[in-house]
DNA sequence: TAATCAAGGTCAGAGAAAGACAAAAGCCAC
DNA sequence: GTGGCTTTTGTCTTTCTCTGACCTTGATTA
């Protein structure tokens, strides 16, 4: 197994514990795991990145310390986030971005993303007059969505 | 027998013993057998395409790795049978039932049934005036199944 | 306040893997 | 034997990982 993930999966793990919060020491965790420590900033830049759905904050100098928050704890809240922002009209775009946000930090797995892809795209709404595509566009998310909530 | 019958041969073999999942290291790979790397990339761009079954995903770099996975075709095969049966308009009774023969069968999860029958509802249509609802439905329907093909 | 110590941050370079692609070599059908 | 396919090989590129040297910031202490 790659350092890199062994890092990532050391992190995870305490995200895991702590409820969404990590804070560890740089130097110590490199010593724990037998690694360089800035080995730990590349894990935390290529893996713990705000797209992924991480935030992270550090301070340096005596009694320094990193923390990794998880964005979205829950996927619930998460969800019901996304459905109050979406109005009672949606284009594709919008769609696409808000989509590829949620597969990001990991709310919808991929075939679930791409699933809500398909029934949101213009593609899909042909038959449709425009006039409608983006109200149907907007309901169709939203009903989508709120079959996520209890599972 | 030729080297990328060999490697073929080789890789089907993982993916028989492994229940359709290969995971192999290309430069390993073509060491054991006594190829050049690239040779691995011809057999799997000729032999392992998504049009043959199966899926391909890999990563560079260091533990970079090839992962090979057969997709499911008796899944792929209801599935486009379902999408055949559909014609171009679709009430939602008839995909009602589509849904839940799949569901019984295995080939959708309940998660996925659950969010296709959220984008198939009536309910959700409301927006759109009737004369069109059964034509929208019958193509979000072909087009959410068809995603479903390559996962 | 200045010096010192204790953190974490940055960045560039080396190395490890896979990918792309084109040239060369085989193999058939005709 | 020629044209057109598949196979084989090699070269160069891109992506990802790991490391070390040096930098910046914050706390403590003389």
């Amino acid at each position: 197994m790659r350092m890199s993930d062994l890092v990532a999966q050391y992190i995870k793990d305490i995200l895991e514990q702590q409820d969404g919060e990590a804070e560890i020491k740089r130097n110590e965790l490199a010593t724990t795991l037998g690694c360089v420590p800035s080995q730990i900033n590349y894990v935390i830049t290529s893996r713990f990145t705000p797209e992924q759905g991480y935030i992270v904050e550090s301070r340096r100098g005596g009694g320094g310390y990193i923390r990794i928050t998880r964005i979205n704890t829950t996927r619930s809240g998460a969800i019901m986030h996304i459905i109050n922002a979406v109005g009672s009209t949606l284009n594709e775009a919008t769609a696409e971005v808000m989509l590829e946000n949620m597969l990001g930090s990991g709310v919808l797995s991929q075939e679930t993303a791409k699933l809500m892809a398909a029934a949101l795209s213009e593609r899909t709404y042909l038959s449709v007059p425009q006039q409608y595509r983006d109200s149907l566009r907007a309901s169709v998310f939203k009903n989508m969505l709120l079959t996520l909530l209890d599972t």
